[in-house]
DNA sequence: GTCTATAAAACGATAGAC
DNA sequence: GTCTATCGTTTTATAGAC
């Protein structure tokens, strides 16, 4: 076997760091092998092509959350306020933890109008993630009001990151996670 | 004299539409110039580049809101709740009658962290807009909390788009627009 | 020799600019 | 329309591990 001097994995991760904060017309193959000291054209030994590329992006940013983060809400040793408090930093702090904000937010953004490629993975990012946050407002909320404010979150969350890209403010998102509790408890 | 088939106007117009779908480097002088009628070429006659003609689109956004927009809030036929709900469900309907959501925050997100180029309007029409809805939240609320609940109903705004984007329901714009109206009466 | 990760070169298409 | 550069992609070649 020849030397490899990338696993798929860490393909994927350098992906993701330049698909979020470049975008991803902005991002070239080039770009992504250079990001893994490769030429573009060997990049086709690991993906069929660039979409293919971004689905397996997207892919493992939804296994993320669905094992390291969405669980946080069904973490009986924690009530369900502190599991709300818990999901959220989490989310921000990982999400920070890279430039570029929240990937499926922005190719949401940046692709759903040109393009049907990416649309099914990230309508199924979001439902988990509305109906993870809409099970612990119902411990407190009839139904009905914990979608409202499950979809008021994530709709803060998301478009907190704008103005985050925008001034370098993080105070935006601080407020996002302060509010998102103080609704909990109404 | 050659006949001048469009007006600058009008290209900008054209060029808003296309940005505001497909974003600004999924966009392609040959998309902006056949929306226009035009020879690729003709273009550099109105504009130096890309750039520039979306630093003119990007006037003409803050122009807009600047003369037709935020002056409502200081429309003193109306109460403040009154300039309130103008003012937001004016944006709605506005931004909502062409494809693509708000380009300010399209752009800011997909190149705020790229270039610079943009930014400085991008900054200066977010102020106004985030002053002018802190000026009408001030009636009903200290400066500070006035000033907090216009951040909120930015990145509400904001987030909602991402979500109407992916999921074609236009409710997450309805509530924005409810819930800054709750907002103002506390 | 066989397999495979990477390099190297080149493809057609399209980009922005003139 | 024409330019040059670069795009995503494909193909061929090389080099090292079995």
């Amino acid at each position: 076997m020849p030397i490899q001097k990338v696993t798929k994995e860490e393909v994927i991760n350098n992906a993701l760091l330049l698909f979020k904060k470049q975008g991803y017309h902005r991002t070239s193959m080039a770009d992504l092998a250079a990001a893994c000291g490769l030429l573009k054209g060997s990049f086709y030994h690991y993906f069929s092509g660039k979409d293919a590329l971004m689905k397996e992006v997207l892919d493992t940013v939804h296994g993320y959350f669905s094992t390291k983060v969405f669980p946080i809400a069904f973490d009986e040793s924690l009530t369900p306020r502190e599991r709300l408090e818990k999901l959220i930093a989490k989310q921000i702090r990982v999400v920070s933890n890279t430039e570029g904000g929240c990937l499926m937010g922005n190719m949401a953004l940046e692709t759903a109008l040109i393009s049907d490629d990416f649309i099914p993975q990230m309508r199924i990012f979001f439902e988990e993630y509305l109906q993870t946050l809409t099970h612990l407002y119902a411990f407190q909320h009839s139904p009905e009001i914990a979608q409202k404010l499950a979809q008021q979150a994530v709709v803060e969350y998301e478009g907190a990151w704008i103005m985050v890209k925008l001034t370098n403010d993080y105070q935006y998102l601080k407020d996002v996670l302060q509010r998102a509790l103080e609704r909990f408890d109404k």
